[in-house]
RNA sequence: AGCGAGGUAGGGUAGCCUGGAGUGCCCGCCGGGCUCAUAACCCGGAGAUCGGAGGUUCAAAUCCUUCUCUCGCUACCA
């Protein structure tokens, strides 16, 4: 049985929700969609990352417990995930979900099996204020970035992963591309990266740096396992690694992650070199995106320009939202969200062009064709219908290759075919001098109706029902796209985007 | 500094690999048409020395060299 595994990062939750995280969802849902019908089974994960320090500190600043911040803020990214529509099969909650501890501790133990994990020293410049090791680099005159103080020299003694091992696998790994990196450049950017050599890196922290927050290093409860290592495996969590043998035999391993730039190096380096640590197969491709900016502004709390995706979603609706994100942000590049252009695209393109064309194609006939019409001969028609075909065809070969803003963008296009053809032909002059010719036009009109309706499902799922529903038809594989129906018959239709403001 | 990506009309992009009239798309702007439709839709127009300079070629946005500017990566940091 074909299978499809595509998983999502799963953020932190020591902040809410914004429009970035929400461009991923989007993302990886339209890919998981898109592969469902066209009937890949796809399975996809997300959840949350839990076990961090950061976790800790912000329920402190917040008065509260670690627990109670995780639930309340692991709820939000549900809620953004109902939102935008992320239609995920397990969401993975770091510090609660006990199939995913067992998971943890289980790789750990396969990694430490295969001899690659091991005790060091480690010492660091260590800012009590941050609680974190900072490099050298990063500090500013020698001092903490955060609270400008100097940082005091600390040593621990630590668990490490025996990365450097898997130097040469990993490159063999990237560059033959067993584990595909999407762009090219990202791709670029991980084997000069592993160029440059690589070092064992931290596994765990002493439970006291950690505030006993996090999950305990098997049989040792002094020392707690380092985030990374515990949010990269809720990948394998998500797909039953431990839960449900025969489930992750199927899926794993994974198809696609889906993740931000900003985190390339945990998935295609460690993460590669701890599966093959742990014996476990490799994922197929790592799709990478980049950062939103809002108004051209880089996204922070001091502007106040955090894009909160669940108002947003709440204001000009689901599709228009995941429409914004996919078609006006470049998949792999960053790119720029302002709610004015979103509130263009939903009124000129998505209301003005496709819902317009939509009702336009759907009214007439029902008022002038009695609701129902029949395939017939035809000529032009045909040729209309051939070249949205076409678009079609190339579509499904723009989501092979998840380049999903040009694939939403060539749907579009069929959507201008249809307007372009019905006004040329004027059916409403036409159906009083030639009746057979204004429903030849309107028979391939509603072809194109209805093929837009299949394209656009991974996109728009709520629009594209809706849209297939007033045919009396549900979302299908894109196979279907350009077959031609018999016959329609129009059930009632409304308007499919409304105007804002 | 090293490595990588990029600089195409007011903004955003595609085209570049596999040279052939600046060719296309979205937003915005100007003019016209239409009235089936959500004051929507359609047509036409203005606007670009395709970052600068050299070179290869009958021909360069596209190939080569160089300069310049922007961005990303350069280890324990979602």
């Amino acid at each position: 049985m074909a299978k499809f595994y595509i998983t999502t990062s799963i953020p932190y939750v020591n902040a809410r929700p914004h429009i970035g995280h929400a461009l991923e969802f989007v993302q990886a849902d339209a890919i998981a969609r898109y592969k469902k019908i066209n009937g890949h089974g796809a399975f996809l994960t997300t959840g949350t990352d839990e076990n961090s320090l950061k976790s800790v500190i912000s329920a402190q600043k917040l008065g509260i417990s670690a627990e109670e911040l995780c639930r309340s803020n692991s709820k939000l990214f549900k809620d953004m995930s109902s939102a935008v529509g992320l239609s995920y099969d397990a969401f993975v909650r770091t510090s609660v979900d006990k199939e995913h501890m067992k998971t943890v501790q289980e790789f750990w133990a396969k990694c430490s099996e295969s001899g690659d994990i091991y005790k060091k020293k480690y010492g660091g410049l260590y800012c009590v204020g941050c609680e974190l090791f900072y490099t050298e680099g990063e500090l500013i005159g020698g001092l903490c970035p955060e609270h400008h103080t100097k940082p005091e020299f600390v040593e621990e003694e630590n668990y490490f992963f025996r990365l450097s091992k898997y130097e040469k696998r990993v490159m063999d790994a990237i560059e033959g591309n067993a584990v595909q990196i999407l762009p090219q450049e990202r791709r670029a950017e991980v084997i000069n990266f592993i160029k440059s050599g690589l070092e064992d890196f931290s596994v765990s922290r002493s439970v006291e740096r950690a505030h006993g927050w996090g999950l305990h290093v098997p049989g040792d409860d002094t020392q707690v396992i380092y985030v990374w290592f515990d949010a990269l495996v809720s990948y394998l969590t998500g797909a039953g690694f431990s839960r449900d043998k025969d489930l992750f035999r199927r899926l794993w391993p994974a198809d696609i992650h889906v993740i931000g730039k900003g985190i390339v190096r945990f998935h295609a380096v460690y993460w590669i070199a701890m599966l093959m640590s742990a014996g476990v197969e490799l994922p197929k491709s790592i799709l990478v995106h980049g950062y939103v900016t809002v108004d051209g502004q880089k996204m922070s709390k001091s502007i106040g320009n955090v894009v909160d995706p669940i108002a947003i979603s709440a204001k000009y609706g689901q599709d228009a939202v995941r429409y914004y994100l996919l078609k006006e942000i470049s998949t792999f590049q960053d790119g720029d969200f302002s709610e004015k252009a979103l509130k263009d695209a939903l009124n000129n393109e998505l209301a003005g062009n496709l819902g317009n064309f939509i009702n336009r194609t759907f009214t007439f006939i029902g008022s002038r064709m009695g609701g129902s019409i029949k395939e017939l001969e035809m000529d032009e028609g045909r040729l209309v219908i051939d070249e949205a075909g076409k678009i079609a065809a190339e579509v499904d070969g723009l989501m092979a290759r998840c380049q999903l803003g040009m694939a939403l963008m060539k749907i579009m296009e069929i959507s201008n075919i249809g307007n372009r053809y019905l006004q040329s032909n004027e059916p409403w002059k036409l159906a009083d001098v030639d009746e057979r010719a204004a429903r030849e036009v309107l028979f391939a009109c509603a072809t194109l109706c209805r093929m837009i309706g299949i394209l656009v499902y991974p996109f728009m799922p709520g629009a594209a029902e809706r849209m297939l529903g007033y045919i009396g038809e549900k979302p299908s594989g894109y196979g279907k796209a350009v077959e031609i129906p018999a016959s329609f018959s129009i059930k009632e239709h409304g308007i499919l985007f409304k105007k804002i403001e």
